[in-house]
DNA sequence: TGCAACACTGACTGACCAGTCAATCGACCC
DNA sequence: GGGTCGATTGACTGGTCAGTCAGTGTTGCA
């Protein structure tokens, strides 16, 4: 595929994304994403077999991203804590990058579990399962007490980072600098506090 | 209308459930409904008066139960920590005691915010204001923390509850009486010690 | 017994839209 | 200057389905 082509393929996926977050998935048609990059409808088809695969690219390419940075912070050595403020940082930095991205991925894909999460549903879980592998050691150690699991605190610290973005999505109001980053405190700070293990002197860690 | 006639209503909302949960909104179609009903298409439209309109009905009739019951708990002159798992019980017995409809509402309107939530978008926002309330005044009385806005601990709170449950929901295996429980402690718990106050002599109240 | 009024039926229609395809364009090479 | 091949176009088709409606039961009341 020469670079040209590559390009148009992009223009296509950009345009898929603001049409997706203005209209939803299931509400707009191929040729709304036509419109949307300028160019004729049958183009769409001769760089994706589908509607369908048009957001399967744009969740995937996001996502993967997101697995390796987990992975990468898993194997890293900073305290557990430190490791959960680095995911919920990329999160929300994506967010940042990107909003009308990840309004598609969470509102279209993660969220709508029924119709396309069922398909990337092993995509999604492998984050979970991520971050369940960073409390899961941060226990061994003693950092974290051992009563939560660890698949419940990931799901409860994804969860709720989830639920802070899908606010700001719908939110009427315009979202600024300083809310990305209080939020990101609070989220650490909150769910942390709920997972460390008592010290010695019976004061957390944290 | 007679008894017989809010009987077949009351039919064609359950086979709804049921068709909404197995093969979701978008993707049934109203002769589902009326096939799993065991009635003509028809009727579907004698008494309601459109798709949507099913889903609505199905939404309102219990989240407006769930509203009512944390009006009720932040009335009551529990613990702030007794409220949070008053709450989180009612809703983790609404999965107990119907998963079907859990699911549709969680799966179909509070996550799907693009389609049906933006129609009831007030009415969930309430449900947050609600749990907000409750910390507020736990902040208040020196209870909570307030380094925590009672916003984000309400979407937290809530994010957390709802994640647990859409696990369940997609999760293969089916779950036990005794997850519902765990998963009941482990949220209150978790959330709780994120917000309490530091006591005087460094301990968590929880 | 008759006649409203409501419950109920299901064939039909009109709109919609994903995906196809035959035709044109244009870049690059020989 | 002609041939090849991918890029690009947009009219068209085939299937789907929400919602309509004209008609048939059924109930209960005068």
């Amino acid at each position: 595929m020469t670079t040209a082509a590559t390009e148009k393929r992009r223009l296509i996926l950009d345009a898929a994304v603001r049409v997706f977050a203005r209209q939803g998935f299931h509400t707009c048609r191929v040729s709304d994403i036509a419109d949307e990059a300028g160019v004729a409808y049958g183009l769409v088809y001769h760089y994706f077999s589908s509607k369908e695969q048009i957001l399967d690219t744009l969740f995937l390419e996001r996502w993967d991203v997101m697995l390796a940075a987990i992975a990468e912070t898993d194997g890293s050595v900073l305290s557990p804590e430190a490791k959960l403020e680095t995911i919920a940082g990329f999160i929300i930095d994506s967010y940042r990058h990107d909003p009308e991205l990840m309004k598609v991925i969470i509102v279209e894909v993660t969220r709508a579990a029924n119709t396309f999460g069922l398909t990337h549903l092993d995509k999604i879980r492998h984050a979970y399962a991520g971050i369940a592998a960073i409390v899961a050691r941060a226990q061994a150690d003693g950092a974290f007490r051992s009563e939560i699991t660890p698949e419940f605190a990931a799901q409860a610290f994804y969860g709720s980072i989830e639920q802070v973005l899908t606010g700001w999505i719908f939110e009427s109001v315009p979202v600024g600098e300083h809310d990305l980053e209080r939020a990101k405190t609070m989220i650490v700070d909150t769910i942390c506090r709920g997972l460390v293990a008592h010290t010695a002197g019976g004061r957390e860690s944290a």
